[in-house]
DNA sequence: AAATGATATAAAGAATTTATAAAAATGAGG
DNA sequence: CCTCATTTTTATAAATTCTTTATATCATTT
């Protein structure tokens, strides 16, 4: 099998260093930019499986490279910030973005984002089963699984679930699933969420109140993981 | 009624234990194949109502086994799976597999499927004779049984009820219902369904008024479970 | 530790969907 | 033409789901 490529876009020498050892240790082909320009020109020289983008950049802000990216690159871009770049990360999120890393980051939790970016790369649609655990999604009989019994759930939680379960892995903000699931007209209905993702983890977690697949991404928007 | 046979081809003993301990406890007869070459031998031997093929096999790919199969095997073929193989999925689908079920499954969820499965096998449509618990339909003598007794159905109840049951374990939508049973023309007559789904509930449930078969999936259809 | 903002939970009211009964229409068989 | 079983309408009651409000809990920052 081929080895994944990572473009990593950070001007900082040290980030660039560590990514640089840590990735190639997990077997990842690894390009470097230390800009915004020079990021975009290898992107499209190389085509990564996966860009690593830092949002303070000194030629140009992170959030326009993305802007540019997403108008024709239509693979993972995570997102890489300081702390207490809260709106930063929404932004950027709501942008397309696949997913953020606040530094100083967990070289494990690294690769494991990285990884499941690369798989939804690979998988982006189109299977009508999922199994997390306990819990399995039939998207083409519209049923869901706990154990060995059928959960009834409305038609919001359903496709609240099925949102984020087909994002698996990735944080969605509050934003893209009011849009996804009530449509654009009510985007700024956040309690809306809070009391059906607080039904769905009564039905589909062991214990709601330490949830582990339904995870809440403070300022940001909600997880599913398996 | 003869047992069903389903014949299983997968080469992890475990699996075949399993499946052979949950499989004989429904009554099914179960033969085993530990690789593909032994398992296209078994299927002509005995021709077995359903085949479970694994797609990752020793000797063979399951693609190439469920290939073989089609050029004249007629009955049904369930793809087992590991996850995070779609495109095996979606390929094995493609070459006229029934259905697939992702590893690990639920057994309960197994059972439900080998039955649809069987159900649809084509041949058996003639003399096809469908236990549900205490009901039994018999869709070549357009006749259905509840416990010792014999039901009087009208025609639209009986065709409603079939394609419930064709479809044991899956919603179906109003637009779907309505558009088997009354055709493209009634597909907005939601009232329609309402009314034959209360008066077949009233004959074919023990408490109608809380259903263990003809379940409603509010604001979606209904669902005919075992 | 207090203050602030974000999130969770409960519960009421509003809106929608479903169930049931019963009346009107249809249509096949005598 | 009449009768009876069945289907289609209509009306209304019951159940469920969605939205909204209020309050409690938790996390983060000072």
């Amino acid at each position: 099998m081929n080895k994944s490529t990572v473009l990593v876009i950070d001007d900082e020498a040290p980030i660039q260093k560590l990514l640089q050892i840590v990735l190639e240790s997990h077997d990842f082909k690894v390009i470097q930019a230390m800009n915004g320009q020079e990021g975009l020109t290898l992107a499209a020289s190389h085509l990564p499986d996966v860009i690593l983008l830092d949002l303070g950049l000194p030629d140009m802000s992170g959030q326009d490279v993305l802007l540019q990216l997403k108008n024709w690159y239509t693979k993972s871009v995570i997102m890489l910030s300081v702390q207490n770049s809260e709106s930063d990360i929404v932004q950027a999120l709501d942008k397309g973005a696949t997913d953020y890393l606040a530094k100083p980051f967990r070289t494990g939790e690294l690769i494991a984002r990285i990884r499941s970016a690369i798989r939804r790369n690979a998988s982006d649609q189109m299977t009508a089963q999922w199994t997390f655990k306990n819990l399995k999604i039939d998207l083409s009989a519209r049923v869901v699984w706990k154990n060995e019994s059928i959960l009834k759930l409305t038609q919001t939680e359903f496709n609240l679930l099925v949102f984020l379960a087909k994002n698996e892995g990735r944080v969605l903000t509050h934003q893209q699933l009011l849009k996804e699931i009530w449509g654009v007209g009510s985007q700024t209905e956040t309690q809306y969420l809070r009391v059906f993702v607080g039904t769905l983890r009564k039905k589909i977690e062991d214990n709601p109140n330490t949830p582990i697949h339904l995870i809440t991404e403070n300022g940001v928007g909600y997880r599913f993981q398996a």
